[in-house]
This record gives C-alpha cells, structure tokens and sequence, in this order.
DNA sequence: AATATCAATATTGTCGACAATACACTGCCA
DNA sequence: TGGCAGTGTATTGTCGACAATATTGATATT
C-alpha cells in the first residue's frame, strides 16, 4: 500500500520482519482491536509458522508501543484513550517544532523543492478527496519535514514510535476534521519560513499548527464521549 | 547499584529481563565495546541459557538503541559518534523542555518539597565528591522533572531509549566537567520556576541549560579530537 | 447466592536441534 | 601479486518439544 511506500517500507529479510509488518497493519486498521489479547498459538498457527518469530514479532511491536506484554501472561494491543492521545500530540510540537527548526539549516534546495511539489500535489487531492489527504497526506508532509532534520535519532523515534501510534489513533477515532483547509494553509506557510532559513518562524509555525491541531482532537474526542454516554 | 535503584529498577521475571539487565550495564560500562559484534552462541554460553531468551534480551536492547541488529548477520553494540550526541542532546532540549513546563503545571507541592530535598542532597554531595553528582545525580535531577511531566508517553521515551544513551556516552566519554557549580545553580532555577507555576520560564530555563551542555560537550569532544589527532 | 479452593487446561518461557545464510580461508587464474 | 570462485565452518533464523506459570471451570463451603 502507497502508505508504507512513502514512508520508508519495513525491509523484508525474515519471517518475523514479514509477520511483524502485517500485525502492525492489522492492529492499526482495528483488524485485531484495541486492548485485546494475543495469543501466540493461534497467531503462530493462522500464519502457518513457529512461536519463536512470532515472538521476535511481538518484540518489536512492544517497542513501537503498539502492544504491552506482561511476563507470563502475554502480550495486550494498547487500550487507546484520550489522555494518551493528548500526551503524544504534545509530544509532537514539542519533537516536530525541533524537526522544523533543524530543517530550515539542513534541508537543501532540492529538498525544498520537492516539498513544494509535494504540497501542490496535496492542493490537488484536497480538491478531489479529503480523505486521502486526511489519512496519509498529512503524515507525509510531516515526515518530510522530519526527515529534513537530518537528525537521524529524530527520524528513528518518529519511524518507530510516534508514527504507528498517531496511525492507530486516526484510524480507530476516525478523524475526520473540518480543519482541513487551514491545515493545509499552515503547511504552506511553515515551508515558507523553511525556504526562507528561518528557523525559529519554522519551529514557532509547526509547533503552533500542532497544538491547533491538539486542540482540534480534544473537542472531537469531547464531542465524541458526550455522544456515547 | 543505587543508579538503578533511583530510576525505576527494571523488574527481572524471566532470564530474559535478567539477561538484558546485565548486558545494559555491560555495554554501558564498556565491558561489551561500543562498535563490537555480539556472538549469540559465545553469551548464551557465557550466562549458561540458550539461544532463546538471549535473543529476546537483544531485541529489546535494540529498542533502547544499544545496539544494532542486521538480519542473517548479527547484532552489534552502537557506534558512539559526535554527531549522535549532538543529536541526542538536540532531542533532549526540545524534550525536557516540554517536561520541565509540564511539570510547572502537573507537580503536586509535595513532589516539589522532594524535589527541593534532592537538590539539597547535591549540595551537600558537590562539597565532597563531585565525580558522584557528575554521573547519576544530575540524572536523577532530570529524570525526577520528566516524572513530574506526568506524561507517561514521555517518561517512557526517555526510560527506554534516552536514558541508557545518555549513560553510554557519559560512561564511554568520561565527562567530567568544570561546569558543576553553574549547572547546579541552573538547576535551582528550573525548580523555583516550577514552584512558581511559571511553565514558560521552566521551560526557557531547562532548554538554555541543556543547551549549554551540549556547548560544553562539544567543546570537549572537540578538544579531544584535537589531542587523539 | 456468593466466595474460596483445587484441579485441569491453556499459554508463555526456555531448550536443543536443524535449516538457511554469511563469513573466512584456500586455491587458482590472469 | 591481486582478485575471484569454491568450500568449509560458524552464526543466525526457525522449528517443535518440554517446563513453568496463569487462567478457567467445577466443586465445596459459608
């Protein structure tokens, strides 16, 4: 799928690279639900291997926070809730304002050239359908953005942590946002103050479009509680 | 040892958390070099278990960013560089500088009372021994202010991957530094900031202080360059 | 009816062996 | 002499079985 594609695909080397790749995707996509029990077994025997790479498998969906595991009791998909969501998104204007900042240093020209033709490429799908760029296009621009900080230890904890549970949490909370159009103005003007090597106007601009966007989930995610109780 | 007493002993349940306890020092204090392979056979030899649990202590050195595994080639301990520390430190700026503005909000009065109790305790330890406030102390200031964030997405990113580099590369680098008494008073500052409820200033404050510690360290690593050239 | 206890069963952690892959060494050729 | 190919060995990935631990269900007690 042209998700994994954009950003940077999981190399296939070992069955355990292979069933790591597709349990992500399916816990993400609510496939396995949030806060259910894994079992190893059945696991192992749906996926037509041993125990020993399922486990290395759940070993690294532990460290990308997608599960929990309780010595000899098992591994648990995360429960998501509201705090959580909002202790990430505080972490990101915190992480991807530094991203912003180191990337109006670093990022070279060509860079920035193609992250305007990535912008005019989402100008195009907003016209024809939000939701592409609601699911994807976003995160895609931000991992630009991060990527461009050549900070290789921001870019890892973004790759392992940061990004699958942001993708867990738009999917099962569905987010779909009338925000978008301001969103997409916020872009345009924090890579202007990239092109302009304006790194505080870049890091001030990101970490503002995030906490806006904070701001925006939390009354959702109020909205949202208010319906179901 | 009273390092890992002070921050959030890793409870040992399986041979596996045992193993990947003992390696951790063992790669922090230096025992395993930085940049050396690591031979499964010859160290599940060496603690008398197999192969199995030996592997699930490597998978999760590899989330705590020790070490590098390569698939079908085997794991090896990081390479410590400048520019990963650098790195580091850029992380840690925008980071604790997020927690010290949430711990100007979240900390209850009794957290800061322990907190003024520990800085107390510095005190008394920098007019006897600074090489003990050089290694753990100064660790334990900061992680005490990420507790305080109340944000456990974040106290989990520094537990399990900031916190051992952290270690490593004071260990390895042997930092000891003429900077110890202005480091301290700089960390009365951030606390009299937060039991002001002045997040913004905490911020600003532990921001420029690990700031200057990253000046500081690349000052030396630039010196000791100099001298090994 | 609710709670506690016990035994059976299922699951998780670990073991040792086998298969697959990479590395190191030797010999041959240009 | 240097580079390449082939072979043997070591290491890593995976398998299935056994040991240890937790869970579940049935029964007894209050």
């Amino acid at each position: 799928m042209s998700d994994t594609q954009e950003n940077e695909p999981m190399v296939i080397s070992t069955i355990a690279d292979k069933v790591c790749n597709k349990l992500q995707n399916a816990i993400v996509e609510g496939v396995i639900p949030a806060g259910s029990k894994i079992s190893e077994p059945a696991l192992a025997s749906e996926f037509g291997i041993s125990r020993g790479p399922l486990r290395e498998a759940l070993s690294r969906l532990e460290a990308c926070n997608l599960i929990e595991r309780t010595p000899n009791v098992g591994a648990r998909v995360v429960t998501l809730t509201r705090e959580h969501l909002v202790e990430i998104y505080l972490i990101r204007e915190s992480l991807e304002g530094l991203a912003a900042r180191l990337a109006a240093e670093k990022m070279s020209d060509k860079d920035i050239f193609e992250l305007d033709a990535l912008l005019e490429k989402h100008k195009q799908q907003i016209k024809q359908d939000q939701s592409y760029y609601q699911k994807e296009g976003d995160m895609d621009f931000h991992f630009r953005i991060i990527k461009g900080s050549k900070n290789s230890h921001l870019i890892d904890m973004f790759s392992n942590d940061l990004y699958h549970l942001i993708r867990l949490y738009r999917y099962q909370f569905g987010m779909v946002s009338k925000r978008v159009p301001r969103a997409f103005v916020e872009h345009e003007q924090i890579v202007d103050a990239i092109r302009q090597r304006d790194g505080e106007l870049a890091q001030f601009l990101m970490t503002r479009h995030i906490s806006s966007s904070r701001r925006n989930v939390e009354k959702m995610l109020d909205e949202h509680l208010a319906i179901t109780d």
